[in-house]
DNA sequence: TAGAATTATACTCAAATTGAGTATAAGTAA
DNA sequence: TTACTTATACTCAATTTGAGTATAATTCTA
């Protein structure tokens, strides 16, 4: 095998994680606040330094510790981002290589800044109250106006948008952000110097520094992607919790209002579940204190969440 | 950000593909057959080279075609592997970390040697002929050995062994290999030192260099999975093909069986395909030849396949 | 303090999907 | 011409899903 020869530039591998957690229905990733010059915000990511960290978990881990100090639940490798031109590289710098992680975690602080919304990033992923007007109003005239010139995109921008007929994958986070990218929509084609690229910004949405907000899109697809899946949503929960709030985060995780009577029918068939026998205080009816079965967890055989979507939230009855 | 400082070691990124096909009921994986001192087979890989690889996909390609140059459809990255000790390093060497991809081609080269049945590798994988006795002759007693005294482990392997009464998961071939590796009844396990690794594999099925089993494990596993919600199989189908020759294609890859009149309704339904109007000639009665719908494709909305298993195949009526 | 409002939970019912067949058709081989 | 082989069509019950209605147990408010 030719291995690199010595003068070649020196690859630097980031360990970049998105820390999710939900609070009171709003979806929060957890940002550090460094006074650089921007203002921008970036994800907690460090350096992958093989001396020091045996598993790039490892070092991970170190990086979250001493940059906001949160305990993580699920932790899980997402992709491993090394286009050049998606760095912001210094030439002569080192090429460096970005390894996104998802970290779930139950413990969010709230309203502290350093949480924020993570639908301000993405705020076309929040179909809780309906379709976003954005999309209609924004995103699609200028994605359409775009794709005229590059037809070969089309038929990812139907399943990405689910436009035509197709219906919105809420999974297609990353899909839809690409696209967005492409296209020069959103800040960072402009900050990376693509040319087709807006000096401002045409679609709503707050950006990240590097390609953050690209490893933030693919751990909300892969997240809304598991949930189905896998019982991960319980990385997201309080110790004991009444299936309403269980509702509500996966509501939020997932941008879509679910079916009540369904959705109970179904998580309580799924043998996660333990009652506690205790009862929630709260306007209405009580309701049963839950726990999850940490027994049953590891990794567990079968369906975590299959949805079934419901109403809007705004047309309930 | 601390970023590495000079006198650390250097990082070097292997790219390693996976690149999968079938042939006939056989499930094969190209490999390389270099004639170092080990007679152990490695896929094809290289470093990626930032100055020369805009994306480590061009990367990739380029060792691809250099090494074995085949023409790959469907690619796709699977994950990043980085723990020490699991890459045979000599002492000052550059610490290698190596990104594992999945190719799927359908030009598979019959029975030249440097294509090889992957279940080879993972005879416990094929379960088209009912369980594989290796399973309670040999892994079994062996694994659970192991597991009184690793006894954290033991909702892993209940999962990923489907026993206990949970059912075989045929997707978890990375976390088969991972325990058999880490319970040191594989050959990597005492190639990498492991202290609790036996000398000689307890458990059948040939290694191969490096990490590269694992690799492999971690594309099948992937394929199998995605094979129930992406229209990936046809990556792996020649232009036109009969139904019982795609359903045999799936078989393969999920070493499983199916139901065929089931199998049949779901794909039929599914729109992926377009009837030629030709037939096949063979034994029995004509099949219509079918091709995939490539206007369909690119990235499809709905469900590739979702398999509803059938009787093994030796007991067929 | 009696509704009214609010939330939780139980139960129903039709449509769609799945699992496992049976029946029949259309060829080749003996 | 009969047996064998493979393909394809169709059936049917069990289960799962989607979308409700009905009712229970609280707090709020007039």
């Amino acid at each position: 095998m030719q291995h690199s020869k010595p003068g070649e530039p020196q690859i630097l591998i980031d360990l970049s994680t998105a820390i999710i957690g939900t609070d009171g229905g709003t979806f929060q990733c957890r940002l550090v606040k460094d006074d650089t010059e921007t203002k921008i915000g970036r994800l907690p990511f460090g350096p992958f330094v093989p001396d020091q960290h045996r598993t790039m978990e490892i070092g991970l881990r170190q990086w979250v510790g001493e940059q906001v100090g949160v305990v993580l639940g699920h932790v899980e490798q997402l992709y491993t981002f090394a286009d050049r031109g998606r760095q912001h590289t210094t030439p002569g710098a080192p090429h460096v290589v970005s390894v996104g992680y998802l970290a779930l975690t139950n413990q969010t602080g709230g309203q502290t800044r350093a949480w924020r919304d993570i639908y301000n990033f993405f705020p076309w992923e929040d179909w809780r109250n309906g379709e976003p007007s954005m999309l209609a109003d924004i995103i699609y005239p200028a994605l359409d106006s775009w794709l005229v010139r590059h037809t070969e995109r089309r038929a990812s921008a139907r399943l990405a948008f689910g436009r035509d007929g197709m219906p919105w994958g809420e999974e297609y986070v990353l899909e839809r952000y690409e696209l967005l990218y492409e296209a020069g929509l959103v800040a960072e084609a402009f900050a990376d110097g693509r040319e087709n690229a807006m000096p401002t910004p045409v679609v709503p949405g707050e950006a990240l520094q590097l390609d953050h907000r690209r490893i933030l899109a693919t751990a909300v697809g892969r997240l809304r992607a598991k949930l189905k899946y896998r019982p991960v949503i319980f990385d997201l929960m309080p110790q004991t919790f009444t299936l309403t709030q269980l509702q509500h985060t996966a509501e939020t995780v997932l941008g879509v209002t679910l079916h009540k009577q369904n959705f109970r029918r179904l998580v309580e068939k799924s043998g996660f579940l333990e009652a506690t026998g205790k009862m929630s205080k709260a306007r209405g009816r009580p309701a049963e204190l839950f726990k999850f079965r940490h027994q049953e967890r590891s990794e567990r055989p079968l369906a975590g969440l299959r949805l079934s979507s419901g109403r809007t939230r705004s047309s309930e009855a």
